[in-house]
DNA sequence: AGAATTTGTTTTAAGCTTAAAATATTCTGA
DNA sequence: TCAGAATATTTTAAGCTTAAAACAAATTCT
C-alpha cells in the first residue's frame, strides 16, 4: 500500500529499502531523496539563469529579507553553515559585485555585510522566477496536503532538536 | 496557528521567513532545515563514533543491502551523484580497506565493487548504532505521524519527478 | 569489417563545506 | 589596570560535489 511507481532508469538512494528497514530510516531517505531532487534542480536552474549557485542564492536572499546589513556571525547562523563558509562565499559575492564588506563601527571584529545596488538588482530578478520554480515542484499537492507535510516537518524538526539536546545535554 | 518554538541562539534557515511567503517555499525551507539537522548530526556521529563520513557510509550501505557487487554506474544512480565522486570515494574505500574494485569479466570498461571482509564487519559495527541513532531523531513522532510523513513525501517525490519531466521532456 | 555512436569510468577545474588553528578584538574580574 | 576568557572572523587542510572533457570499450549501422 502507499507504493512508488516504478522508475526503470533513474534509481535514488529509497531503491534499496528492505522489508525489515524500519520505519525512520525510510523517511530519513526518502527525505533525502527529495531534498536531493529540489537541489539538484534548483543548482541547474540556477546555474543556466544566472550563473549562480544555490548558497549564494541563499546569501544574497537572507540578505534581501533582513532589513539592513548582516554580520558575518548572523549569515553562518542563519543559514546554518560554518564561519569559514561564510567568509568563502561573501568574498565570491564581494568580487562580483553582489555584497560588500563595511567594517562594524562598534565592534572592530566584526564585518557587516550588505547587498549592493547591483546585487539587489540581481536578486529581484531571480527571486520571482525561483519562487514561481519551486510552487511548479510542489504543483501536485492539495492546499491541504501542504499544510500537512509543514505541520509534520515542524514536529520532525522538533523531534530532531529535543533529541540533540538529549545528546549534547547543553554547556 | 502551528508555531515553533522560539530559540534565542540558534537559528535557521526559517528564520527569515516573512508573511507573503508562500507555502512552497515554507515547505521547502523547512525540510531543508531537517535534512540539514541530521545530516550535520549523523557526519559528526559518525565522525566520533568511527572516523569515517555520511558518503563512505552510504556506500558501505548499498553495498550491503545489494545482493553481491555493484558497479560504479550502480552506485552513481542508486547514490543520485556524479560518476565521478563515486570513483573519489571507492578510491578512499578502498585505500582504507573496506572495498575493493574488480574489473567485470563481461564488460572490460566495467569496475565491480564489493565488501571486503574488514568492510563488511565495520559496517556491521556501525549499522545497529546508526540505526538507533535515527531512531532517536524521530521519537516524538508517533507511529500515525511517521506514516502520514511517509507518505506526504512520496506525494512529493512524485511532484518533483512530474515538475522535473515537465522542464525536461526527456531525450 | 569499419565508422559512428553510445556507454562506463576517470580526470580535471572549480566551488562548497567542515573542523581546527590562528588572529584580532572585546569583555570580565581580580 | 591587566591577565585571562570569550567572541568574531579568517586561514588552512582535507574531503565532498559537480560538470565537462578525455579515454576506453562495446554496440550499431552500413
Amino acid at each position: 500500500m502507499g507504493d512508488d511507481g516504478q522508475q526503470t532508469e533513474r534509481h535514488d538512494y529509497e531503491s534499496g529499502v528492505q522489508l525489515e528497514d524500519g520505519m525512520e530510516l525510510r523517511v530519513w531517505l526518502r527525505l533525502l531523496t527529495c531534498t536531493n531532487l529540489l537541489d539538484g534542480a534548483a543548482r541547474h536552474g540556477l546555474k543556466q539563469a544566472a550563473d549562480t549557485t544555490l548558497p549564494r542564492f541563499d546569501i544574497l536572499a537572507q540578505l534581501e529579507r533582513h532589513d539592513g546589513p548582516m554580520s558575518m556571525g548572523d549569515l553562518s547562523k542563519r543559514l546554518m553553515v560554518s564561519n569559514g563558509n561564510i567568509t568563502g562565499l561573501v568574498d565570491r559575492l564581494a568580487k562580483e559585485g553582489h555584497v560588500k564588506r563595511t567594517p562594524s563601527p562598534d565592534d572592530r571584529r566584526v564585518q557587516m555585510v550588505s547587498l549592493t545596488r547591483q546585487g539587489a538588482k540581481f536578486f529581484e530578478g531571480l527571486a520571482k522566477h525561483h519562487r514561481d520554480w519551486v510552487e511548479g515542484m510542489m504543483s501536485d499537492l492539495s492546499a491541504d496536503e501542504m499544510k500537512s507535510l509543514y505541520t509534520l516537518l515542524a514536529r520532525l524538526k522538533q523531534s530532531i532538536l529535543t533529541a540533540e539536546s538529549r545528546t549534547t545535554p547543553e554547556a
